[in-house]
RNA sequence: GCGAGAGUGGCGGAACUGGUAGACGCACUGGACUUAGGAUCCAGCUCUGGCGACAGAAUGGGAGUUCAAGUCUCCCCUCUCGCACCA
């Protein structure tokens, strides 16, 4: 018998033989069938986290089954390089940002190969390279001569900390995403693209994504934020001008008491110059519109305005109302500009009773007449149309629809849809990003860069600035460029770089042919590969990766470069991997190495007594990580995957046990040692064939549970990916195998647990590869594991011929039995109240009723 | 506030279309083997009562539908995540 399990040597040998013969390449062949796996790429932050290793590995194990499935699987890998990490990175460190990143790349694919990955590393890619970002200046250009890129003056998201604009999706509750820092709001010139001219088509192919969790599909949708309503215009009293509002409540309009502007609006300064109120509006607006945004976005934030001195006219009930600028309106939604309808909106409300606005109800509730002087909050709900001259006595939900028609007719407004989505700002002041290809010259305005000049490299010889200003304006050679238009000479160049979400919004197209130099991708590979068919990753990035990723599709699609709109059929996102927390309340959060074990547990410190926190996500500032390398030294590849795999089901959160991962390692060695008890038996029997009544009644149990076992596995990671109960399926089965003697041998035994003993290796081949394909080539099998056959079952072993009948007295278990298959109704009922448990319970009842289930339940009601 | 998801033993988690609740694993308890074991093997392990056969209770709480509910319907509670002054 080969000595213990011993993971370091098979799985340091494997993981060579595995590479010297190419064993993950792969090709496009026609003649198989494809399946596109894609796991998210990972940000060479460093090394890899356990998040990474569950994602590969849910990854890892589903391209490797359906390899075994005869799919031609194309599984790469790469790295999502550009971005900030890397430059405050090397600030800090004093090094470059790309020495920083490439030497990440490398200890981290060191760490990926470790782990025993399946991937074709021969595609994999690096988005700061210059061969794949200039594919993405190239279609910068193609998008900017259709107008889908374009250059506007907006305010934007600014974070002091980063010296950077930020992306709305990238603000997360007034901070900065990264860094926490508060948002402020900044005038400045940016690029965008124009994803709402997408916005509809995006919504609507939601409910086109059956493969998509119905959480992401509703977060995307929220995203969107489509809004059905009407614009209405408001003349302005005094000046030949109108204010466009935005309501999803036309139906109110007649209780629209007064006007509310954002105070970014246009209209806020040009109304009070020169008025009484100039000096008030120009504070206010100056204190709001760049006040941050972490307190303009908070709850209790109160609702504060400022009387512009105008007035415009309702357009329906000809009231004279006042215009204010409100720290509530905001400039990015709708118009900018709302009706106010105290009565019927709780913050109008809340203001119209801090200044003493009028009050009109309009929309009268079923219960009995609202009062305006003792309301104490906004009506909202339906309700009969009061005070609306005509509509009076309509339901309001007809009114709406009353109403935008006498609007539209007097052409004072029209229906609208409002969507919540903005365009997509990827104007970046930073270095470590793909340079837009643009050029500034005084004459010619902006320029293109002409399509030959491509790829615009970023200069590698530049040197950060403190605070993590972008050094390229300042950069001797880079800045400067002579117009492509007209030949001046002191034209500039474009420095600001693209949101590093660009890159990763093409980089699944761009690993089907990672190597073509004749455009973004071959459009014959991407026909064979994509769409992707099975994504997997985190939850973080339900919105903004995924919905610039269907955005840049549908660019691609519209270009005719790529023949489908949706990239990604399947997705599974998956969960956290969590920990305990151990808090001190002297020091903190503390690593279980600053603990003394004992009880209770304490400081090693201070030696006060270590609360044990809640289970949170891995995280170093929780002290609560795991590294993956102290595991892969401790326990070794194999043990680590089958313990991702074992301890919660992909989609949900993973709780960190180190015992869990004790018996994952035990379960390994359990298997190893069952192997290698039968080996000497086995290694020259031939796997049993069938058919099963050939089999003594010793071995066709075991012959069944294998098959049982291959159909629960199978199922379980083809329609559910719930490998934690595939496992527990082998388990049992191992557990069975223990049960049979090795002695006395018999060559029936020996073809049976041959047979056994693949399968086990088979089933979990995908799961721990190097275990499986140590054990398989013992077996005397030349090829890896991988490129075996699933296995499938015998549908003549699933059947049983007696089966276990449970008797229920009114809904309660109270006996159990054993008949024959298809045994008849009646006879089942006979036996039933015949049985003696049963007699106790029915004894001296009337028997009502009996419903029998067949070859499972009989229920006798009493 | 709005939206989504989840509440099952000491713990992680099973239970596919309503049909034996607690598979599998961890922890724990007892035993075997051993110089020894924190190795391995065997057994037990939801709670309550009972030596026991057995009986009763139990899937966050409450009602309902059904011969039968962890699973379906309604109400309530708690937790997690996402969005959040969106007119």
């Amino acid at each position: 018998m080969k000595e213990k399990y011993d993971p370091k040597s098979i799985e340091s040998h494997w993981q060579e033989v595995w590479e010297r013969s190419g064993l993950f390449a792969v090709h496009e062949d026609p003649k198989k069938p494809k399946y596109y796996l894609l796991e998210m790429f990972p940000y060479p932050s460093g090394k890899i986290h356990m998040g990474h290793v569950r994602n590969y590995t849910i990854g890892d194990v589903v391209a490797r089954y359906k390899r075994m499935k005869g799919f031609n699987v194309l599984h790469p890998m790469g790295w999502d390089a550009f971005g900030m990490p890397a430059e405050n990175a090397a600030i800090s460190n004093n090094t470059h940002p790309a020495r920083w990143t490439y030497e990440n790349i490398d200890t981290m694919k060191k760490q990926l190969k470790r782990m025993g990955f399946s991937y074709d590393w021969d595609r994999e890619i690096a988005t700061c390279k210059p061969e794949y970002y200039r594919w993405e200046q190239w279609l910068f250009l193609k998008m900017y001569e259709k107008g889908m890129a374009y250059r506007k003056e907006s305010y934007v998201n600014w974070c002091e900390t980063c010296q950077t604009v930020l992306a709305n999706e990238q603000v997360e509750a007034g901070a900065c995403w990264r860094c926490g820092e508060a948002v402020r709001q900044k005038k400045l010139s940016q690029w965008f693209f124009r994803i709402t001219d997408d916005a509809e088509d995006l919504l609507v192919h939601c409910d086109r994504l059956p493969g998509w969790p119905e959480k992401v599909v509703t977060m995307q949708k929220n995203w969107i934020g489509r809004s059905h309503g009407a614009e209405i215009q408001f003349q302005i009293e005094n000046l030949d001008e109108t204010i466009v509002v935005f309501t999803t409540r036309p139906d109110t309009i007649f209780g629209a008491t007064f006007m509310c502007l954002a105070p970014e609006h246009p209209l806020v300064q040009r109304l009070s110059r020169n008025t009484a109120q100039q000096a008030d509006v120009d504070a206010f607006v100056d204190r709001v519109s760049l006040q941050e945004r972490s307190t303009r976005g908070l709850e209790r934030y109160e609702k504060e305005g400022v009387f512009t001195g105008a007035y415009c006219v309702n357009p329906m009930s000809g009231r004279r109302m006042p215009i204010y600028t409100a720290n509530f309106a905001l400039m990015e939604y709708g118009t900018g500009a709302v009706m106010s309808v105290p009565a019927h909106d709780q913050r109008d409300f809340e203001f119209a009773r801090k200044y003493g606005l009028e009050i009109v109800v309009v929309v009268q509730p079923e219960g009995g007449p609202l009062d305006p002087a003792t309301m104490t909050e906004a009506y909202a709900g339906e309700g009969m149309m009061v005070h609306s001259g005509e509509f009076d006595g309509m339901p309001n939900t007809e009114a709406m629809q009353a109403i935008v028609d006498r609007l539209e007719a007097r052409k004072m407004g029209k229906r609208t849809v409002s969507y919540r989505l903005r365009d997509w700002g990827i104007s970046r002041q930073r270095y470590w990003g793909a340079p837009i290809p643009m050029i500034h010259c005084p004459t010619c305005g902006i320029v293109p860069v002409p399509e030959s000049d491509l790829p615009i490299v970023l200069p590698e010889d530049a040197d950060l600035l403190e605070g993590g200003k972008s050094p390229l304006p300042q950069h001797p050679d880079f800045a400067k460029v002579k117009c492509p238009a007209c030949g001046r000479e002191d034209a500039r160049r474009e420095t600001d770089t693209m949101d590093t979400f660009v890159e990763s919004s093409w980089y699944f197209e761009r690993y089907c042919s990672p190597h073509y130099d004749k455009g973004m991708f071959d459009p014959k590979a991407v026909a064979y590969w994509m769409p992707v068919d099975q994504y997997i990753g985190g939850v973080e990035h339900a919105i903004l990766h995924l919905l610039y990723s269907r955005y840049y599709t549908r660019v691609l699609n519209d270009f005719g470069m790529v023949p489908y709109r949706e990239p990604f059929t399947r997705l599974l996102t998956q969960g956290m991997v969590c920990k305990e927390t151990l808090h001190c309340e002297e020091h903190g959060f503390l690593y279980p190495e600053e603990v003394v074990d004992g009880q209770p547990r304490t400081c090693k410190k201070c030696g006060r007594p270590v609360e044990i926190g809640r289970v949170e996500k891995m995280s170093k500032s929780k002290k609560n990580v795991v590294d993956p390398n102290a595991l892969l030294d401790a326990y070794g590849a194999d043990t680590t995957r089958l313990f991702c795999l074992f301890a919660a089901p992909p989609e949900r959160s993973l709780e960190w046990s180190d015992q869990g991962v004790d018996g994952a390692f035990r379960f390994l060695t359990r298997v190893w040692r069952l192997c290698w008890m039968w080996m000497e038996e086995i290694r020259s029997a031939t796997a049993f064939d069938g058919p099963m009544d050939r089999l003594s009644a010793d071995m066709k149990p075991v012959y069944q549970k294998v098959h049982v076992t291959i159909q629960k596995v199978t199922n379980d990671i083809e329609d559910r990916f719930h490998f934690n109960t595939a496992i527990s399926a082998v388990m049992e089965l191992v557990n069975l195998l223990y049960g049979v003697p090795v002695e006395p041998t018999s060559s029936e035994k020996a073809s049976v647990m041959r047979l056994a003993l693949e399968t086990v290796v088979l089933l979990l081949s995908p799961i721990v590869p190097h275990l499986c394909e140590d054990i398989w080539r013992e077996l005397g099998h030349k090829d890896s594991v991988l490129l075996a056959s699933w296995p499938v079952w015998d549908e003549a072993a699933l059947r049983k011929d007696r089966h276990l009948i449970v008797i229920q007295v009114n809904g309660k278990l109270r006996s159990r039995m054993e008949v024959e298959d298809d045994t008849e109704e009646k006879v089942i009922r006979e036996l039933a109240l015949s049985d003696e448990k049963v007699q106790k319970f029915i004894a001296g009842k009337a028997v009502r009723q009996i419903v029998v289930v067949k070859n499972k339940l009989i229920n006798i009601v009493v």
